[in-house]
DNA sequence: CACCGTATGTTGTCATTACCACGAAAGGGC
DNA sequence: GCCCTTTCGTGGTAATGACAACATACGGTG
């Protein structure tokens, strides 16, 4: 296990690899591989241990009784998963987690890690900091996306989304890491439809754009 | 300041109102009273504290360029916001929290929170842990909602409301917490448009309903 | 009871968008 | 270069829901 790696997470930001080492045997790290495409959780499950990413990416998606999938997060290495669902017992899985590509995930048992034992091991009240953190910005990440999607018209998403991150990004011209696909699925609209008004957007003067590349020409569109 | 009712608050759960009493100065405690309708926290601001409801209620809000206000959450007392924020030093305030009723809230600094000190005032590890407990289960609850809305449909939308609350609440029969509008706008939707598709379903037989209480007649809708 | 305000259901019109199908453009890999 | 796959834009059609305007029902108050 590359200690190195998992001091530089968000989950075990500030401790040191020798410390998360001496962690490892009462905190029970358990690795374990998953093929592409195969299922890491599925819904309905309870009792589900905190999922780190060491190696590939997973997905967090729900699907619909219908079918219909919604894609909630793609985490990447260093990411974690399910940990809010870890540390709410009592509520059982509401979503499926699937591997991306062939990844090596890192389970932690957050009874342990809540549980706070003495001397040698002495890092844990660092860990729930950090867990309050990770827990903290994805919960600003949710509502982000639900204000996103709470314009009832397409570009009133496109505004709301790409405004945020002119200002976050400081610039007129901004990158963003979705494709149309992802950015339509995001916003909750029809990728066509999303492309037709992005299309009138540009002839209207509001935006340029070129594949992932951004230009709101307009501060609030 | 009434330290048994803070005792039985999330934030504070398995902390006795005396020991409550003897980490107040160190975690410095603020009460500030605050008129129907007057805003406590504005968009934009940074370093804020944790907020907690002694009294009153209030409400957590998105107001868009064009005035466009989404309701992201309402806050009763025991209840605490902008906890995630509050974590995040570097995130700035995205939505604006105002005050529903005549309110009297207990503001908490984060670093005072996570700061742990010695000896006395010992139960700072436990109120980070509930920590974890409140931003997880406000994670869970943005993450069904985004679900609730990702559906296209009115009816889709509804069919995945209802159906968690008939799983969570056990029976056929399940009462909700929202008045029309407050359904819809949870929902995303237009009220009459979703008073119609009620109607609609009403008469396909998928479900009965009398005010805010609804029976689910297919398992599925 | 008459009055009021609020909550809810109904109707009809129109804008928006989902959906389907297609073609153009843009990468890889050989 | 060529094929193959993926991504992206366009056009047309039908469905859906937003919006406005009104009707009805309910609860409280004088």
């Amino acid at each position: 296990m590359d200690l190195s790696f998992l001091s530089q997470t968000m989950l075990f930001r500030g401790i040191s690899p020798e410390e998360i080492g001496a962690m490892s045997s009462c905190l029970g790290f358990r690795t374990v591989r998953y093929a592409r495409g195969s299922v890491i959780y599925l819904t309905g499950r309870t009792n589900v241990d905190i999922g780190l990413v060491l190696s590939g990416a997973v997905q967090v998606e729900s699907n619909d009784l219908m079918g219909v999938k919604s894609i909630l997060n793609i985490v990447e290495p260093g990411g974690v998963f399910a940990e809010a669902y870890a540390c709410c017992p009592d509520e059982p899985l509401m979503v499926d987690v699937v591997a991306l590509k062939d990844s090596e995930i890192l389970f932690l048992n957050v009874k342990k890690v809540f549980h706070t034992c003495p001397a040698p091991c002495g890092r844990h009240t660092d860990m729930i900091r950090n867990l309050v953190s990770v827990c903290s910005r994805k919960n600003i990440r949710l509502s982000q996306r639900i204000m996103d999607t709470s314009s009832k018209t397409i570009r009133g998403r496109l505004a709301s989304y790409l405004t945020r991150e002119v200002r976050l990004q400081g610039k007129n011209e901004v990158v963003i890491p979705f494709d149309r696909q992802q950015l339509a699925d995001y916003l909750g609209v029809d990728r066509s439809a999303l492309s037709k008004e992005l299309g009138k957007m540009k002839r209207d003067g509001l935006l340029d754009y070129r594949k992932n590349r951004f230009v709101v020409l307009t501060p609030d569109l």
